[in-house]
DNA sequence: ATAATAAGGATAATCATTATCCGCTTTAGT
DNA sequence: ACTAAAGCGGATAATGATTATCCTTATTAT
């Protein structure tokens, strides 16, 4: 039971798209090389985040990917969200019904009840924390690392 | 992002194996044939819930498994943690590291603590609830599904 | 001695995640 | 209009974790 290394990635993906100026745009490949991920599965975790309505794409040649929302509207939470889905940690496979014999009708799973009340306490966490506070964080924790980012940024971005 | 089949299978393996009287033993296959799962695969779950201290196992010829403390003392958490190990939910892959270009000295990860303080809300609730107070909840809900269990179990218990 | 059971190791089957490839679409620049 | 650079989407392979099976050994009641 591990979390995908995907939403590690579109979380800091993100956080470099906040870092650019407005009506600039950043090459998904150019991301990746910097995130040391595989570009062609990065591309498709942008997708997902394009989906989620987090980012844009523009296609193109000179396209690219840029935030959609302010990064104080982006929530942990909703990047983990569009990388995992909604499919909840645990879901029952029907022991207790095979275990007790039960009738269809009372398809309740003792269970169940409990591991949806600990992943919303979870989750709650996750919805603390966002784009905008972790950018913060990361600026005074690094502030020299982040302006050499910036560089790189402008080298790299587009329009 | 799945929890394990395991962690359902064996949490209601130790709900059947609470209701064994005192002194007595339940073999794994029974108890496998009544969940409905893989014999040899659930064996090995028994086998971690004996390292973990929730089980004792006798074998020979009259041997079995049943509870090592009493239910009020086995969380789901312990359950949980057993089948699923140590490791936690979310693990760094380093990409920070790579994105900033840090050094290795200052090794944190602005997602690790995040991560780690909605881990441990998860687990504190899986911590709440214990065997004894599941029993409850399923006894109150099917009290006569629970009384055809006791007489399998009277069945297939031995000692 | 035998039979029933747990223990443990090796290995296979299954499944989700990650990764690659290819053809298609969109758009800026020429 | 043509080309090149980018995103889009589908098919498919590679990897890795989980689940499952098999076989051999150890233990103990009869």
């Amino acid at each position: 039971m591990q979390m995908k290394t995907g939403v590690e990635q579109s979380v800091y993906a993100i956080l470099i798209l906040n870092m650019l100026p407005d009506k600039a745009v950043l090459p998904g490949e150019a991301i990746s090389q910097q995130l040391g991920a595989s570009p062609t599965y990065f591309q498709k975790l942008l997708r997902k985040l394009v989906s989620a309505d987090l980012i844009t794409s523009v296609p193109g040649v000179k396209g690219g990917f840029k935030l959609r929302k302010k990064p104080e509207d982006i929530r942990v939470y909703d990047i983990y969200l569009a990388i995992e889905g909604k499919q909840s940690l645990y879901s029952s496979s029907g022991v207790l019904h095979g275990m007790l014999d039960l009738e269809e009708e009372n398809s309740c799973c003792l269970l169940t009840n409990l591991m949806e009340e600990a992943e919303s306490s979870w989750k709650s966490v996750l919805k603390r924390e966002t784009v905008a506070s972790l950018y913060e964080e990361i600026n005074e924790s690094y502030p020299l690392k982040v302006q050499l980012l910036q560089e790189w940024i402008k080298e790299k971005m587009v329009l």
